[in-house]
DNA sequence: CTCTAATTAGTAATAGTTCCTATTAATGAT
DNA sequence: ATCATTAATAGGAACTATTACTAATTAGAG
């Protein structure tokens, strides 16, 4: 399924199975529950650990949208997301990126009913600094960016 | 200087001179750092609260980009962010809205320097369903969305 | 100057995720 | 099919980032 030396256990098998009925985004504690309704004894650490495998193998994506927990989406298609500020809940934006920024809020206010909409449009990509040092990946990235907190921040200066 | 009683302490000006002092997007631990610098016994929750309120009342911005600690940003005039994937710092993309989304990625290419952009376009509002429901808030949006998880999510079936 | 509610420091608690370890099981080789 | 190898697992501890709690302090109105 993934590389090589992937197995396909009855874990993966199963998260996946509820990844593809599901409609919405859901949370891997949602998945965990889900999954956990047919195979009681998998744990929650199973679950992170494999919905991380299938995203870094592009097979599901992760969406770190907002603060809070992270969802994730099994449809491949390109499309955005638009999240309710008061519900939190995230739908899908079929997005025809042949539109100029300015009138794209206007359609998708249109497609999904929201209203009072804002667009938080980030980019990632490579800085400068890290095509300079050769790219290399210290971690795996988008997994474990250096954070620079607190523990970490004060053994800097021993 | 936000809404009438609210005070002016001393931590709350360092806080906002820390912040203007500073280019890039420092997370609340960087503030914390930068003002204990002055201010030796704020504490770390101080500097949380400090944030939030300020941002609440629109005077600095609260970015949620990815995963990981939530950055803080003084600039009031509208632009957006490019983060790298490697180091994960964040720059700021002064970005006219009158091209096609298409175009875009190429012309934050240029501006910023970085290479193998992608591109996280996410939308917010008040979903149909919430305005139905007479848009009451239930909690602070933004701040506390419904999590649903674990303990939560457990003691839903008491 | 006094009063009082807003704010603080310090710390505990929480949420979400990752890590650790002994055990189990998927798969390639025999 | 059986074995050997090693990826993956369950369960729980640890970790990161943030929020909540509480008694003490203090900004600022009157």
């Amino acid at each position: 399924m993934c590389k090589t030396n992937t197995r396909l256990t009855k874990q993966r098998k199963l998260i996946l199975e509820e990844l593809e009925r599901v409609k919405d985004h859901p949370t891997a504690y949602e998945v965990y529950e889900r999954v956990r309704g047919r195979l009681p004894q998998i744990s929650l650490g199973t679950v992170y650990r494999n919905l991380d495998i299938l995203s870094a193998n592009g097979i599901i994506k992760r969406l770190d949208i907002g603060q809070g927990q992270r969802r994730f989406d099994i449809t491949t298609d390109d499309h955005k997301h638009i999240r309710c500020i008061f519900c939190n809940r995230i739908d899908d934006i079929p997005l025809n990126t042949y539109h100029q920024l300015t009138t794209i809020i206007g359609i998708v206010g249109d497609v999904t009913g929201y209203r009072g909409i804002g667009c938080s449009m980030d980019f990632h990509g490579i800085c400068p600094e890290c095509q300079k040092q050769g790219n290399r990946i210290h971690s795996s990235p988008e997994q474990k960016p250096d954070s620079g907190y607190m523990n970490n921040a004060k053994n800097k200066e021993e």
